[in-house]
RNA sequence: GUCCCCAUCGUCUAGUGGUUAGGACACCGGCCUUUCAAGCCGGCGACACGGGUUCGAGUCCCGUUGGGGAUGCCA
C-alpha cells in the first residue's frame, strides 16, 4: 500500500487566511488519520507578489493553528530547472507545442470566437506548425484533445469532468521562458508523490487541464477532492480584499487556536450532530466523506461561543499565559501574577467571549484609577446611596477577616442596620465604587480579589464623589 | 457570452425512498439571581419552484429560478 500524501500549497501573497487555512487543516487532518505525510510548498513562482514576509506569515499562522507538516517546505521556486525540463519533455514528446502568436492576435481571436457564442479560447493557430526553438519570442502550450470528456472521480463531488471542446490549449511556459503555475504545480506534486490534491473548488476548473497535464508526462493521477468555498455574507468567496480574515488577525483579536481549528473544520464537514473537535480528534476520525457540496457561510457568532466554551476549558496557567499580552495592552504595564488575578481570570471565564474582552472586564484589577461608567455612577452613586456606603466602609473597615463569607455578613448586617434593604440595593453601588461600573462577578468575590485596602480606599474615593454630586446639585 | 458547480430553519448542518424532518449557533420567553454572565427549561424557525419515477420522495431523474466558481503569458 503506498503512503498517503497530501500538501498545501499556499502563495505568499498575503497573510494565512480563512479559507487557505481551513484547507490545510483539511489536508493535515487526512493526512494525519491516514498515517500518511502532510508537505508544504510556498508557491513562490509569481516573483511580482511574493514576498519573504508573508511566506514568514504563512508558516507562522500554520504554526499558531497547530498544523504541523512533514520534512522541509518546499519552495517552488526553487524548483525551476524541473519545470523546464519536464516542459522540454512534453515538447520532445509532441504534448506540447511552441506558440508565437501575439497577446494582440490571441486577444483579438478570443474576440472573435466570443462574438460567435463561442468559449472564448485559442483558436490553435500554431498547433500544427511545428515551431522550433528558432520562432521568435513564443510561449509553450499544451495539446489537448480536440474533443472527449476530460473527467476525474472527485472525492468530494463525484463524477466530474469537462468536455475538451470547451477548452483551449493552454500557456503552460511564457515567452519568457518561465513556466506557470499549472504545469509547476503539476510536476511538484508527481514529484513530490502527492496521492490526494485537497483544495478550494475555485480550482475544479485547473483540474481539468492539470489531469491532461498528468497524462501527457505519463504520471499517475492523484485522488482530486475540492472543497467547496467559504463565502462572505454576499455569497461570495471570501476574499482579501473585501473580508478581513486572516489568522493572525482572529488571533490579536483574542481567539484560541482551538477555537479557530474548530469553527473552520466546521465549514463544509461534519460528522454527525458533533460540534466539538479537537486536532486529536480530527487526527482520529477526520475523513473526506464528511465534506459537504455547497458552499459554507462562516458565522462570527459560532467563534464566540467556541471560544468560550475553550476559554472555560483551559487550565489556570495556559489561561494566564495566553491572556498575559491582552492584560499587559489593557494594563498599560507588565502585570504580576498573583493568587488574586488568577482567581480573576477565573471567574472571567464565563463572562468572556475572547482574550481581549477578558483583560478589558479585568480593567479595574490592572490598575490603579477607575474609570466610572457615567451612566452607572448616575444610577448607583445617587444621594440615597451615601449612608450606605458609609455604613459599609465603617464595618468593612473592622471586617475580621476580608473573605466571602465574612463580606455576605458584613452585607446582611448592613442591610439589617437599614430597614431590611435588598442585597442588590447594596451591592450595586458597592460595585460601581469599586469597579467604576455596573457589571462584574459576584460582589463578594469581586471585593475579595479587589483587597482589603484598595477596596477601603475606593469606597472613600466613591463617597467623596457621591458628596461632591450632592454639592455641585445643591449649586446648580 | 461559454463551461462547471451548488440549493434542508437567519447561519453551520444531520438525513443516503417510509422520520411528528434531528442537532448546534443566533434569536425570543421562563427559571436562577446582588449586576453581567454562565447554567437549566421552553419557544420560534427549513426541505426554492414545477414536472416526472415510485405504493411512497428532503432523499432518484428532468426542467425553471436563484446563487456561486472558472473563463490570465496570476497562483
Amino acid at each position: 500500500m503506498t503512503l498517503i500524501r497530501t500538501r498545501f500549497a499556499p502563495s505568499p501573497t498575503g497573510y494565512l487566511h480563512l479559507g487557505s487555512a481551513r484547507t490545510a487543516l483539511f489536508n493535515w487532518a487526512f493526512a494525519r488519520h491516514q498515517g500518511g505525510e502532510f508537505k508544504l510548498r510556498i508557491e513562490d513562482t509569481d516573483l511580482d507578489r511574493s514576498r519573504g514576509e508573508y511566506e514568514e506569515a504563512v508558516l507562522e499562522g500554520m504554526r499558531w493553528l497547530g498544523l504541523d507538516w512533514d520534512g522541509e517546505v518546499i519552495r517552488q521556486s526553487e524548483r525551476r530547472e524541473r519545470h523546464l525540463a519536464a516542459t522540454r519533455e512534453l515538447l520532445a514528446s509532441g504534448h506540447a507545442y511552441r506558440c508565437n502568436c501575439s497577446r494582440e492576435s490571441v486577444e483579438a481571436g478570443k474576440q472573435r470566437d466570443l462574438a460567435a457564442g463561442g468559449p472564448g479560447t485559442y483558436d490553435g493557430h500554431c498547433r500544427d506548425l511545428d515551431l522550433g526553438p528558432d520562432c521568435g519570442e513564443h510561449t509553450v502550450r499544451l495539446r489537448l484533445p480536440e474533443e472527449g470528456l476530460i473527467g476525474w472521480e472527485d472525492a468530494v463531488f463525484g463524477p466530474s469532468g469537462q468536455d475538451a471542446s470547451q477548452m483551449g490549449d493552454a500557456i503552460i511556459q511564457r515567452s519568457d521562458g518561465t513556466p506557470l503555475y499549472n504545469l509547476a504545480v503539476v510536476v511538484d506534486d508527481i514529484d513530490m508523490e502527492i496521492t490526494h490534491v485537497i483544495r478550494g473548488a475555485d480550482h475544479q476548473a485547473n483540474c481539468v487541464l492539470q489531469l491532461a497535464l498528468y497524462d501527457a508526462l505519463g504520471a499517475e493521477r492523484p485522488i482530486m477532492a475540492h472543497v467547496p468555498l467559504i463565502v462572505d455574507e454576499q455569497g461570495k468567496k471570501l476574499s482579501k480584499r473585501r473580508n478581513n480574515v486572516s489568522v493572525q488577525q482572529f488571533r490579536e483579536e483574542g481567539y484560541l487556536q482551538e477555537a479557530l481549528d474548530n469553527w473552520i473544520v466546521r465549514l463544509g464537514w461534519s460528522q454527525g450532530d458533533n460540534e466539538f473537535f479537537s486536532l486529536n480528534d480530527l487526527k482520529h476520525s477526520f475523513s473526506l466523506e464528511g465534506i459537504g457540496r455547497s458552499p459554507a457561510g462562516a458565522d462570527p457568532a459560532k467563534l464566540e461561543w467556541l471560544n468560550q466554551h475553550y476559554i472555560k476549558e483551559l487550565d489556570s496557567d495556559d489561561l494566564f499565559q495566553r491572556v498575559y499580552p491582552h492584560l499587559e495592552r489593557e494594563a498599560g504595564r507588565p502585570v504580576k501574577d498573583t493568587p488574586a488575578l488568577r482567581r480573576l481570570l477565573d471567574l472571567l471565564r464565563e463572562r468572556s467571549t475572547t482574550l481581549v474582552q477578558m483583560a478589558t472586564l479585568a480593567r479595574w484589577q490592572l490598575r490603579e484609577d477607575l474609570d466610572y461608567d457615567e451612566k452607572a455612577v448616575k444610577k448607583h452613586l445617587k444621594p440615597a446611596a451615601l449612608p450606605i456606603l458609609e455604613s459599609v466602609l465603617e464595618k468593612a473597615q473592622s471586617i475580621p477577616e476580608w473573605k466571602e463569607d465574612s463580606l455576605s455578613q458584613l452585607f446582611d448586617d448592613v442591610s439589617a442596620d437599614h430597614d431590611d434593604l435588598k442585597l442588590g440595593k447594596i451591592a450595586q453601588p458597592v460595585r460601581v465604587a469599586v469597579t467604576g461600573g455596573p457589571n462584574s462577578p459576584g460582589i463578594f468575590e469581586t471585593l475579595e480579589v479587589i483587597g482589603q485596602a484598595r477596596s477601603l480606599h475606593r469606597l472613600e474615593e466613591a463617597i467623596a464623589l457621591v458628596q461632591k454630586r450632592i454639592q455641585s446639585a445643591k449649586v446648580d
